[in-house]
DNA sequence: TACTATCATGAGTGGAGGCTCACTTTGTCA
DNA sequence: TGACAAAGTGAGCCTCCACTCATGATAGTA
């Protein structure tokens, strides 16, 4: 997979490159440019453009590592799960919006498999404790957690809405 | 208000524009270009501009007829409306962007607050008849419906997904 | 230290899109 | 029908942004 070690200076401002646009990003949404991630990080925008050929591979490599946060807490609480992926979200325009609109176009199917596999495997459990109702389907599950994580992003909620707004989903999801 | 009748030909090519940005807007969001707007209206760009000094106020005008035609309607039932509403969200890609974008900032506060009254009505209309919890508040139901119609746009739900979302929805807010 | 492959730099390119304006066309009305 | 104000036209301006590349710097190695 990799070729080379990288460089020690090209491995520290790959690293910084990649916090810039992890904080640019998730502020300003995908519609952020290059040149802002290039002078948050400290460098030239020609070395962006080194490290990541396009901004897609530029978005898909942040995305990968904020999914990769996600899901890799050991979650074992299908509604816990949920109202985090939703409160991260709120916070990171650019999630919801790689998620909803280019989610699937990055490269990144690997950490969405993995959202959709931790979502199936804590319903399943839920399911299981009698938690949720018998007949809810993950696909019902994903497309709550989806428009509740938009809603919750782009209509700019208070928390206290947030939590109640979350409280309804969860009502109708219970046995 | 108004100050002149416009001319004839000025008031066919409005109608057109509006036609036409009605079309691509839904279509294509609002990054359509007010060049195609005004290829499809059949008029220069030039025209486009004499009835909308800017691209703000074109949204503006769509916004407002649309969500018109969403509010005008004699609704009764609250679920029924939901359900109208994000059905119609669903292909309109224009009003679920400017609703939970921009539309606060396109000056057509009327409309949005005509459809905040309307579902306002139909809420107490529901609380009266036992049809919702008691505690329900408008805020949530609000975004409940924002971010469902995100969702069904964005997700691209087909439509037994949205009518099981649907359901879930409503029954975590009925008694 | 000297050498070189790797990396960084940033002005520049090309394209897209909002918007302008000098000029032409057309509706209206006396 | 003639005259004029209103409306239409579209080439072009300007800004923004993704991306390139010739040139200069530097880390790793012998």
């Amino acid at each position: 997979m990799s070729s080379k070690p990288l460089r020690a200076d090209a491995r520290r401002n790959r690293a910084k490159i990649l916090d810039a646009a992890g904080e640019v990003f998730a502020e300003r949404g995908v519609a952020a440019s290059t040149e802002e991630v290039a002078a948050r990080a400290g460098v030239a925008i020609g070395t962006v453009f080194r490290h990541f050929p396009t901004k897609q591979d530029l978005l898909g490599a942040i995305l990968k590592d904020l999914l990769a946060d996600l899901t890799s807490a050991g979650d074992t609480d299908l509604f816990a799960f949920f109202t985090r992926v939703v409160t991260a979200a709120a916070e990171k325009k650019v999630v919801v919006e790689l998620l909803a609109r280019e989610g699937v176009a990055v490269g990144v199917e690997g950490p969405v498999a993995a959202l959709g596999d931790t979502v199936d495997r804590l319903l399943a459990a839920a399911r299981e404790a009698g938690a949720v109702r018998a007949d809810v389907r993950l696909d019902e599950v994903l497309a709550l957690l989806t428009a509740t994580a938009q809603g919750a992003l782009w209509g700019g909620w208070p928390a206290d809405l947030r939590e109640r707004v979350l409280a309804r989903v969860f009502a109708g999801l219970v046995a």
